[in-house]
DNA sequence: ACCTGAACACCGTTCAAGT
DNA sequence: ACCTGAACACCGTTCAAGT
């Protein structure tokens, strides 16, 4: 009996690309980016490196498949019968907990924006602003910044995670980068060190709302 | 003579640091992130790839030092006499000018974000709302909006460069990835391929400009 | 058709040996 | 002190050989 046998037998999974990808989310969120190779994925899954080949294009294909599957899974519990701020605010640090649990997507995000996912999350946030009769330049506008800031938000997130994953202290990294400067006054990027990242996202996300509040004409 | 002998002659270059950190500048923006390798390095300087480690730590090291470089020319020429709204609008379109001219550096910033170019940028964001009169608070929000958001348009960026240099057409990418969805309605999304970056990216930061003149109690 | 696993063409980094 | 370049320990991907 073949290892590949072996495992269909036991656990009735035969090879694919569902099982292949829910074995590289496993490996992702155990023992971080580094640790996902077509080696381990392989070892884990009792098979050849190369019999993946046959079920997936490349490595690409396996991260692009396991970030939406993340991302798809917050976007979807989007609540329809909430006010429209209360739902971008919901929709935005939705991502943001997903990338919290997993910070390899965050990662995977800033490498290929654009993915399927993020498009649904841009339909998402303009659609409660049309609903809210918000112009569609501005829907567009505050869609473009609000995916791009929990974008860059994400690949801060995922920078940290991979430092604190190679036994380095990001928080004091960040000090250190701070103290570093030769800047003299204004010290508002000390603060950095101190916040909470949600609330600070949730804080950027109702500047954004204010933004577009004023420039629909009421205050 | 060894080769290094004829580089210091021919040159008056020795290996250090800079010479190291501007060659890969040049590998980087004549043949993409893909082509710096050590090997790659030490071939156009002439010498072993084992003799860089004298002068830089890693090549992680060799990036963040090339991110910076690029960065902070950019930060620098901030003009000090604007008005506020012009001098944040100047300061966040130089650092896309700058990701326009080195795709390179938009990867670098999404994957080790807080370097110090980017702290500065946080503090003369901050700087110039706060001699406007507006809140700390609020000084803080929209940095973070801003430098985050600019993070997340340097990661798509980058990400387009990468794909063009494979030899694929992001924004045929970007459109077949809109007709893909299930997504019914609501197609503010398709516009997607329609914008220019740079003009997309000012009119997201005229819409953070209106929330922070909205927070401060003027319309 | 699918799997196996050695082989290929790379990496970043190290290190004994030279100067 | 600095340089050399082979060697090490990895990658992703391919492919002849099996079933």
């Amino acid at each position: 009996m073949t290892p590949a046998k072996q495992r269909a037998a036991r656990r009735s999974d035969a090879l694919s690309k569902d099982l292949i990808v829910a074995t590289a989310i496993e490996i992702l969120d155990s023992e971080g980016e580094g640790a996902l190779t077509f080696r381990a994925l392989a070892r884990r899954l009792s098979t050849g490196s190369g019999a993946l080949y046959h079920h997936v294009a490349n490595k690409d294909d396996v991260l692009r498949a396991a970030t939406g599957q993340v991302i798809a899974s917050t976007t979807h519990k989007s609540e329809h019968d909430a006010a429209p701020a209360d739902a971008i605010r919901a929709l935005i640090l939705g991502i943001f907990d997903a990338i919290d649990a997993h910070p390899w997507v965050g990662a995977q995000l800033a490498r290929e924006p654009w993915q399927v996912p993020l498009l649904d999350l841009f339909d998402a946030v303009a659609e409660r602003l049309d609903a809210d009769g918000v112009a569609e330049r501005t829907q567009f506008d505050a869609a473009s910044v609000l995916v791009h800031y929990v974008l860059g938000v994400a690949a801060q997130y995922a920078a940290a995670a991979r430092a604190l994953a190679g036994g380095a202290d990001p928080s004091a990294l960040l000090r250190a980068a701070v103290e570093q400067r030769a800047g003299e006054r204004s010290p508002v990027a000390a603060r950095l060190t101190e916040h909470d990242d949600r609330e600070q996202l949730r804080a950027g996300v109702d500047l954004v709302l204010a933004g577009i509040a004023a420039l629909k004409g009421r205050p």
